[in-house]
DNA sequence: GGTCGGTACCTAGACTCCCGAGGTACTAGG
DNA sequence: CCTAGTACCTCGGGAGTCTAGGTACCGACC
């Protein structure tokens, strides 16, 4: 389980698990939906974003299923489970005061 | 120098940069400072500020310089260079972009 | 036939670095 | 004395990001 409260940490696995909440994905895809959504900002490479899948999957966050698809490579699809929609949601919550507290900061 | 692009990486740089540039400060001023600007979220430890604090003087971001106190210990207030200017308008920017990026993930 | 690029998964290792736990030293108060 | 406060520091663990690879299959191009 991400460790809230942790310095700038596991906003990759919050990520995920949001850009998963809306829609059931497999890892490839995410990483061009997350770049697209983001606007370049989030171009991850699949070192990064497959580890964090099988970090959550093994925290109980997410549940994969393999996906065979004819004519090319099989596909292994991500959701959240119940734990991982509970964690997302303290994790906006968290997300938000993080980020008001930065921008008290850094300011405007 | 702290590498911007980065997921979730030197946001601690930035902050710190940030409120030194505000005011000089030492290390136990700036951990109760950070503590009350944030309402509480950047409850950072010693451990934590110090060393991070020696990365920025190492890399050239912030110069250092010792001041004596009568019936107390000496202390060690730090500041910006010009280098240290730059780095936090390019993180200033730089967070802006994650925030945003992350908020068009996570939705409001 | 061979090569290239695209799809789709994966691991290994280096590197960063946050954080908890401890340690030093001096002051002031009970 | 002993505790609490100020103020600095280091060490080690552990987590996690990223670069650099590797596998395998497909289709297209020359």
């Amino acid at each position: 389980m991400p460790d809230p409260g942790r310095f700038g940490r596991n906003d990759l696995s919050l990520v995920l698990l949001a850009a998963l909440h809306d829609r059931e994905m497999y890892g490839y895809e995410l990483v061009a939906e997350l770049r697209r959504r983001s606007d370049g900002v989030f171009d991850l490479g699949e070192g990064t974003v497959y580890p964090a899948l099988r970090r959550l999957e093994r925290d109980g966050l997410l549940r994969a299923r393999w996906v065979d698809v004819a004519g090319g490579p099989r596909r292994r699809y991500y959701a959240p489970t119940q734990a991982g929609e509970r964690v997302l949601a303290d994790g906006r919550a968290e997300w938000r005061r993080f980020a008001a507290a930065t921008d008290a900061i850094l300011g405007s």
